[in-house]
DNA sequence: TGTACATCAGTGAACGCGCGTTCACTGATGTAC
DNA sequence: TGTACATCAGTGAACGCGCGTTCACTGATGTAC
């Protein structure tokens, strides 16, 4: 304020250059694909030299597993949204939708959280998108006592959404997509017939 | 037979370099995982000069198409030979088991595969593991008429095999995979939870 | 309040590497006469 | 059957490239006195 501060080029200080380093990676992911995500491109990407980076992350994994991580915040607080906006067993559902949606809407972000998934070893903890299904089906009428029938059920709506997820874009299936009215009516179609739900009554 | 054939290294002309080349691949793919996969690579592991493949393939996306459409032939005979071993319903599941037993066998392959096939517009033409799944669900009941719901039926079990598949080897299920007695029972156990067949008492 | 100095967060040049691809070449093969 | 020659399938050196990472450096910041 003191002085006219040059609205021209970034300060040699960056203020939060680990936050910009996040979202230059993000930017670069969705424009270029993920094989265009180097740590030099990145800090290119940033306006930064390519060792500006080491002061913020240790190495590139570092970075990645950050941009993973930021990835799982933005699809558990869309699907909370979803879920809050639903009630009954259609949440299920609706957690499925906007599991789908977040992938077919950041592709190459969702390639890259799939990676950091593939090398954790325990089942995703508190909060992740895996328990906020588990515990929708609980509040919906699954008996929390039958551990195994549970996380059966959430595995494979875990390992169906995945699927969908991945597939989401594929041109393949822009004839149905058509013909059920859009993206959406789809992967409902595409949901429902994977049964993502508990079965309740298995003995009808 | 005429001349003593020195045993040691390789004749000057290879043969069939195309053969090796797609072997070496495969070799490198499941040592190395995708990531090692090179055009130099594949021609050291073939032991011949990072130049020769080029005798044989326009360029490395060449190479890597035939390296999937081997992948998706060895996966069409595997899933022939267990639909060939079963009857009625329990086909699907065996062609679901036996796709998912592909991939966790050759997941590198598998990936290979699947990033050609999301190159791909049209989908998978006679003779594919997806209409294999189809015409399986027509011999056992499901309407050919019906075409929109058949074509989901087939969509949404290539979606989740496909899912299942990807995620077939993660640690996160070693302690399911336990509890229910290996793998293939864990593989059933999910394939069932989703449904992968038609519905055919959707009223009941 | 003003100055000395430690610390922090950048720079930019350089390292060694493996990559895809091209090039002029050469050794082996097979066909015409 | 033997030789000339076109063709095929290799070689190996070289190209330019972008990568991850390290290094000695320097500019900016903030704290102690």
């Amino acid at each position: 304020m003191s002085e006219a501060k040059s609205v021209g080029p970034r300060p040699y200080h960056h203020g939060d250059l680990t936050r910009a380093l996040v979202d230059a990676a993000r930017r670069l992911l969705e424009s270029e694909g993920p094989s265009a995500l180097s740590l030099r491109a990145v800090a290119r990407e940033a306006g930064v030299s390519p060792a500006a980076p080491y002061h913020h992350f240790k190495d590139k994994a570092e970075l990645l597993d950050a941009i993973a991580n930021e990835g799982w915040d933005i699809l558990g607080t869309q699907m909370a949204a979803a879920k809050a906006a639903t009630t009954g067993m259609q949440q299920l559902t609706a957690l499925g939708i906007a599991y789908v949606c977040f992938a077919r809407d950041n592709p190459a972000l969702y390639r890259v959280m799939y990676d950091a998934a593939r090398d954790k070893d325990e089942m995703p903890e508190e909060d992740s998108a895996y328990c906020m299904v588990r515990d929708t089906m609980i509040e919906n009428g699954a008996d929390p006592e039958q551990d195994r029938h549970l996380e059966l059920a959430g595995v494979a709506a875990w390992c169906g959404a995945h699927g969908l997820a991945e597939m989401a874009s594929f041109k393949q299936f822009d004839h149905l997509k058509a013909e059920l009215g859009g993206e959406r009516p789809f992967f409902e179609a595409v949901l429902n017939h994977m049964g993502l739900f508990p079965k309740p009554h298995q003995d009808c």
